[in-house]
DNA sequence: CTAAATGCAAACTATTTGCAACGAT
DNA sequence: ATCGTTGCAAATAGTTTGCATTTAG
């Protein structure tokens, strides 16, 4: 595992937050100036493809990475933040249905987050 | 509704392949070759607003376009093909869970298609 | 010493936007 | 006459690639 490697996986794995590759790049920059962003790209490639981080696609946002640690997401069809949510385990039902092909699954539940919610609460009021 | 809109929205929502939207415009060339790819975006962007199509994304493709029919998505981690599969409905469960702000929800499931698993194994045959 | 990783710039893909012309009410 | 729709071209965002250089085992 390479310094960048090492360093990109600590960032994404320790952070509860659904970072872009920008902000992980942002967040490497201050330890190594020198960083690319292809090289960041390249990485979190290398790292998803080794499973050891997870990749979150909503439609219209840029990808998100995110630890590996099992759990769903809530997404704001308002303003498009992501919530971590533990779920209910789909994994045995999923098999029983699929068999052996059963590789992996990914859920997202869109909701309004609370923010959107009082926002958009105080702008009826009015 | 609109000459376009309608159109798009009867490819899409006729169909149980996932099409892009390229394949959307190629197709509506058929009918309307002067139609730009633009236009298709645009007027896909509208349905989807409307919440008349789905849009389904899987990180690294280009966005699919889906009928609304409840249904969820197998996703093929060699090829990306989808495929539909109605697997149980989770809506009551994730009410129960989020109460009203419970909006939606997207499940996918990867695994590896019939078409792939043939192909490694006649590779690993070899 | 060698193979892999990085920096850099350029390429590419998917998608969106601004604006002028058009078309339907 | 007006307002939304379309065509067009250009812009943008996100991401990938090729290649020369550097770095690490």
């Amino acid at each position: 595992m390479t310094r960048y490697e090492k360093e990109i996986y600590g960032i994404v794995s320790n952070s509860y937050e659904h970072l872009t590759a920008e902000k992980i790049f942002e967040e490497l920059k201050k330890k190594y100036p020198g960083v690319v962003l292809a090289t960041v790209y390249n990485n979190l490639n290398k790292l998803w493809e080794a499973g050891m981080i997870r990749k979150v696609s909503v439609e219209g946002m840029a990808d998100r990475y995110d630890r590996m640690e099992k759990h769903d997401h809530l997404v704001c069809r308002h303003c498009g933040k992501l919530a971590d949510i533990g779920l209910e385990d789909l994994t045995l039902s999923l098999k029983g249905q699929l068999g052996e092909f059963f590789l992996s699954y990914d859920l997202k539940v869109f909701y309004i987050c609370p923010e959107c919610r009082e926002r958009l609460n105080n702008e009826n009021e009015r």
